[in-house]
RNA sequence: GGGCCCAUGGCUCAGUUGGUUAGAGCGUUCGGUUCACAUCCGAAAGGUCACAGGUUCAAGUCCUGUUGGGCCCA
């Protein structure tokens, strides 16, 4: 290797040889070590369903950001990988790609084949996820990959159902669902989406009949959108106040087309007396609001549906027709007895199914349920009394605000592909005899109702007693814990069947924090891809060591879903939380403020923006926009194909659609060629030129690491040579002390922004210092010490201390380059130290987290430097003002007091290299000489000959407007000054610090007045 | 309907418990190939902090309302 660096960083080259290295030396493992404190990350498990997007990749991020710089601080980081089998959505791709390409359902092929289909397609997409997220440089401990329907995840669920089951938190019971009837399968309500449909709003009436039967003669009119569900309907309902309605209410009416009588109630929650007829009929099985109502009110739930949406037998005449024919065939029905009233069209919002798009039917079945009561309230204690606390403080509200509902959980899903509910069951007998069946088991019904079973059957096994599908029937579940499959074979042979549905996939990922650990396992630690197991200790360390977690990075849309079911089900199997902090990111939307998404053909991928710009500008990047705010623009554009210039994307390339013409295409700007792009709407045709979605933003993140790079190809150019020996103090140049001041503030600042998860703030902090103060002034001011042979050794060494602690500060949000530059750095100087030497670090990964000694830090030598910055900057104003070329040598004089003079003086040389100006005198008896161009600091006036550069006029103009500046401003102060009630009311400090402001302002428009006189 | 959040120069965002002259990056304009970097260097222009009230000696910051936008829950 030579002592020069390439001139331009090789990102594609650095990452694949540092991802090897880490891996291949084991750096980013992590095992117990009592020694040492822990630090525990739990990735947000990413389903298999597809690659990873731009949220993974923030997510992925700042979870290596947080593991890197807590494994530097000393720690032993654990950051857990693995994948979520996400229940519906991975089952729903797999059987859609099977219908588009073989035209098969899942009934077709069976429930087996469909399973193992999936597992093929999840071990396809784990590989890839696993390769991106090792691709964006995440230091997992790689070992310990889990994926929730493994042996250790579904070990650990089903031992919680048995648990919740013995505990009776679990129970059966019936829910309106989303019922798909095409795909004949529950869908949650994340799964639905609405779309309005042209439909027809019907007015008709029921008679009002007496309790023999007869009709009274009155009618009770109300309007439907869906009148066949007249089929089901359980009542009429009017407000408890609407004075039309006082006396019917307990009366009964008749519904015509199927001869049932029921009841009118009154319901103040459920009618609305402005609306329509007033009047409503209440059908509980088929409408959420009319089921709430049912609960209520004690009305029967009256389901009218089978699966496939025709009608069941409840439907008397109207059994077997379609949900739609029925419709038509009731309205009709109605209307020939004289019961309709009138019909309207009208545009109504009908909920779809995101799987098979058609519409939804409310749907009354038999779900388990998780009683939420005692649990939720747990895992409300635990963020009110502050065991787990959120940042931003703020979403702590909308974890505590859901749980407070204790809504039941639903966990069963009619699907194929997750956790299969672990309860056998089986009709009761009769009488005597209702436990026959679990006779084997010494099955005993005690005074609560519940079954006891002899003791032997203790933890493996439990049972009891449910209301069947239909009215007196009774059934007798059995649950059974993992690893009894003899018992299960011995429950079937007794007649039991297995419940055909799964758990909900938040039930696994739910336990994630400590399943991951090997729960319920604590005699044995979690079993390793590639190791040997070790099962020699007795107990589970590792779940002892590890748990609870340090921080659950996520975005806040599944701070209910997820969060608040770990902590949940965390203070439940561990009687502990599973993390002290939730810290909550942003969500990426793109330029117009729209969620990224395939749909949208917004998205943009990671990989993609990795290959262009290298993994550590897009992580730089996308710490920079990581703070407290809850979403981040990131505008994308097409990259023209051919000349690369992009081309924001606008709401009109988003809704481009071939239409039955040729593919949409986009006319690049700069080349004038046309280009295919990415769209939901259509496949770029075969062979085109296709554009790839980008985002300027990223340019961000790429010139800082080309910044980073370039400083310390000129540190390591020259730094040949180099000898490791301590620095005196006295060795110390201004600059030098400094850099170091402000570096050791720097260091503070990243670190204490990062232990409040503001990594915005932090990288700005690191990104400023080594761009405006280290590469700016400190890199040119050594220029000149390079090439004196008495000051090149303590120049060199300073530089490599700064070096150094710059490459580990920066190490977390850019791990290939650091790692990169620091190996290089180790060749050139392996031995380094200021004060003391030591060897460095093998790998800055594995380096320690830099801590500097608040003595470092010097804030009168900083303010004196700000002066000189200052001159310097003046200085360079007046060249571009009056437009002098760069190359003219100027002069400068001072006019300031001895000691500032002394302090220009001692660092005379810096205005030759960093303004080509000389110095020429500094002291109070400088006076301004003619033709000169002038400047003020407030503390010391400048003057630049500029005889027959410059016109007297322009320099005066300018001047005069500096003293109008400087005036508004005094005025402002002024006023406040004489302000009584400031005076009387603002603090000592703040009055203070106007008065001293002000009196800087006014000698500064002294100075400034006095220049306007010479001028004169 | 309930809740959370956002609105600051052309774009994307900072702005700590209210307290000096509201900042940055990109873009724009002007000038630069000095041996780290044109993915660069130097300089400049550009904002009545969405709107209307209020609290306060003092409001981009706190309160109320309005408008526009995002999200969650019903």
């Amino acid at each position: 290797m030579s002592t020069e660096l390439a001139k331009t960083y090789d990102a594609a080259a650095a990452q694949t040889r540092w991802v090897e290295h880490w891996l291949n030396h084991g750096y980013c493992n992590a095992d117990p070590d009592p020694q040492r404190q822990q630090h525990t990350i739990m990735i947000p498990l990413p389903n298999v369903t597809g690659a990873l997007h731009m949220g993974h990749c923030l997510n992925g991020t700042v979870q290596d950001l947080l593991t890197r710089w807590r494994r530097m601080q000393g720690r032993v980081a654990l950051w857990m990988p693995g994948t979520d089998h996400a229940g519906i959505a991975t089952q729903a791709v797999v059987e859609r790609r099977m219908l588009e390409e073989e035209g098969k359902t899942r009934h077709d092929i069976g429930r087996d084949a469909l399973v193992q289909r999936i597992w093929k397609w999840k071990n396809e997409y784990e590989a890839r996820i696993l390769n991106q997220l090792k691709q964006i440089g995440s230091s997992c401990d790689w070992r310990r990959v889990r994926f929730t329907l493994d042996e250790v995840c579904s070990r650990a669920v089903r031992r919680t159902f048995f648990r919740m089951f013995e505990d009776s938190l679990i129970y059966r019971g019936k829910r309106l669902v989303n019922w798909d009837t095409y795909l004949q399968t529950a869908v949650a309500d994340d799964e639905v989406f609405h779309e309005d449909v042209a439909g027809h709003f019907w007015t008709m009436n029921y008679p009002v009949v007496d309790a023999a039967g007869n009709p009274t003669g009155r009618h009770i009119s109300f309007s439907t959108t869906r009148p066949e569900t007249m089929l089901g309907d359980a009542a009429v309902c009017v407000h408890p106040t609407d004075e039309r309605y006082t006396d019917l209410v307990g009366q009964l009416v008749l519904i015509p087309v199927i001869g049932r009588r029921i009841p009118i109630i009154a319901d103040g929650l459920l009618a609305d007396k402005s609306l329509g007829t007033g009047a409503v009929k209440v059908t509980p099985a088929h409408d959420p609001n009319d089921y709430a109502c049912g609960l209520r009110n004690n009305l029967p739930m009256i389901n009218i549906l089978n699966p496939d949406g025709t009608i069941n037998d409840n439907g008397g005449d109207f059994q077997g027709l379609d949900r739609f024919e029925a419709r038509r065939q009731v309205v009709a029905r109605m209307e020939s007895l004289g019961h309709l009233e009138k019909v309207e069209d009208r545009i109504i919002p009908l909920m779809h199914s995101d799987r098979s798009k058609t519409a939804i039917e409310p749907f009354l079945s038999d779900q388990w349920f998780v009683r939420m009561d005692q649990l939720a309230q747990n895992a409300i204690d635990a963020v009110e009394d502050g065991r787990v606390r959120f940042f931003p403080q703020r979403y702590a509200k909308t974890y505590v605000d859901w749980l407070a509902e204790k809504r039941d959980w639903c966990i069963s899903r009619q699907l194929w592909w997750g956790h299969r509910i672990p309860v056998w069951s089986k009709k009761a007998g009769q009488g005597d005899g209702r436990l026959e069946s679990l006779k084997a088991f010494g099955a005993e019904l005690s005074a609560d109702g519940r079954i006891r079973l002899a003791d032997r059957w203790n933890g493996s096994l439990a049972a009891s007693l449910a209301p069947g599908l239909q009215p007196g029937e009774e059934l007798i579940l059995c649950c059974v814990d993992a690893n009894h499959e003899e018992l299960e074979k011995q429950l079937v042979a007794a007649g039991f069947e297995q419940d055909p549905d799964v758990l909900d996939t938040w039930f696994s990922s739910a336990l994630w924090p400590h399943a991951t650990l090997g729960w319920p396992d604590r005699e044995h630690n979690p079993p390793m891809q590639g190791a040997v197991a070790d099962q020699t200790s007795g107990t589970n360390e590792v779940l002892d060591y590890f748990y609870p977690g340090s921080v659950l990075v996520t975005s806040r849309d599944i701070i209910t879903l997820w969060v608040a079911r770990m902590v949940l089900t965390g203070l439940y199997n561990m009687g502990d939380i599973p993390f002290q902090h939730v810290y909550i990111h942003p969500k990426i939307l793109d330029g117009l403020g729209q969620t990224m998404s395939k749909s949208r053909g917004n998205g943009v991928d990671p990989l993609e923006l990795i290959e262009k710009y290298g993994t550590d500008a897009v992580r730089f990047t996308i710490a920079s926009l990581c703070g407290e705010t809850q979403d981040v623009r990131l505008p994308v554009g097409y990259e023209c194909p051919h000349c690369e210039a992009v081309t924001p994307q606008t709401k009109e390339h988003q809704e481009l659609k071939p239409l039955g013409g040729p593919k949409p295409s986009i006319k690049c700007a700069k080349c004038k060629k046309t280009f295919q792009f990415p769209s939901p709407w259509f496949i770029p045709d075969p062979g085109a030129p296709v554009a790839r979605i980008v985002s300027e933003r990223f340019d961000y993140g790429r010139n800082f690491c080309n910044k980073l790079w370039n400083a310390c190809r000129f540190a390591f150019m020259n730094i040949e040579g180099y000898t490791a020996a301590p620095v005196a103090d006295s060795e110390l140049q201004v600059e030098d002390r400094w850099v170091l001041s402000r570096l050791a503030t720097t260091v503070r600042e990243v670190t204490l922004m990062l232990e409040r998860y503001q990594f915005d703030q932090a990288t700005k902090a690191v990104r400023e210092f080594t761009w405006n103060e280290f590469c700016d002034w400190y890199l040119e001011m050594l220029k000149p010490r390079f090439r004196n042979p008495e000051a090149r050794a303590v120049a060199q060494r300073v530089l490599v201390v700064v070096v150094d602690t710059l490459l580990r500060l920066l190490h977390p949000f850019a791990p290939f380059i650091t790692e990169e530059l620091w190996h290089k750095l180790n060749e050139l100087a392996p031995v380094r130290g200021l004060k003391t030497l030591t060897t460095s670090c093998e790998a800055v990964m594995m380096a320690s987290w830099p801590e500097l000694p608040v003595s470092m830090i010097e804030e009168s030598l900083e303010k004196r430097f700000e002066r000189l910055q200052q001159t310097i900057i003046a200085v360079r104003n007046v060249r571009s003002v009056y437009g002098i070329s760069p190359g003219v040598q100027l002069k400068l004089f001072m006019r300031c007091t001895p000691d500032v003079a002394d302090q220009l003086q001692a660092v005379a040389g810096q205005f030759d290299f960093l303004s080509k100006t000389m110095l020429e005198a500094a002291g109070l008896d400088i006076s301004r000489p003619a033709g000169s161009a002038s400047f003020s600091l407030g503390d010391a006036d400048g003057y630049i000959p500029l005889e027959g550069l410059i016109d007297r006029q322009s320099e005066l103009t300018r001047q005069t407007k500096e003293a109008e500046k400087l005036r508004g401003f005094i005025r402002g102060h002024e006023s406040k000054l004489s302000n009584a009630g400031f005076m009387a009311k603002a603090p000592e400090k703040v009055i203070a610090e106007i008065r001293e402001t002000l009196a800087g302002l006014k000698a500064q428009l002294d100075s400034v007045e006095r220049i306007i006189a010479e001028l004169s």
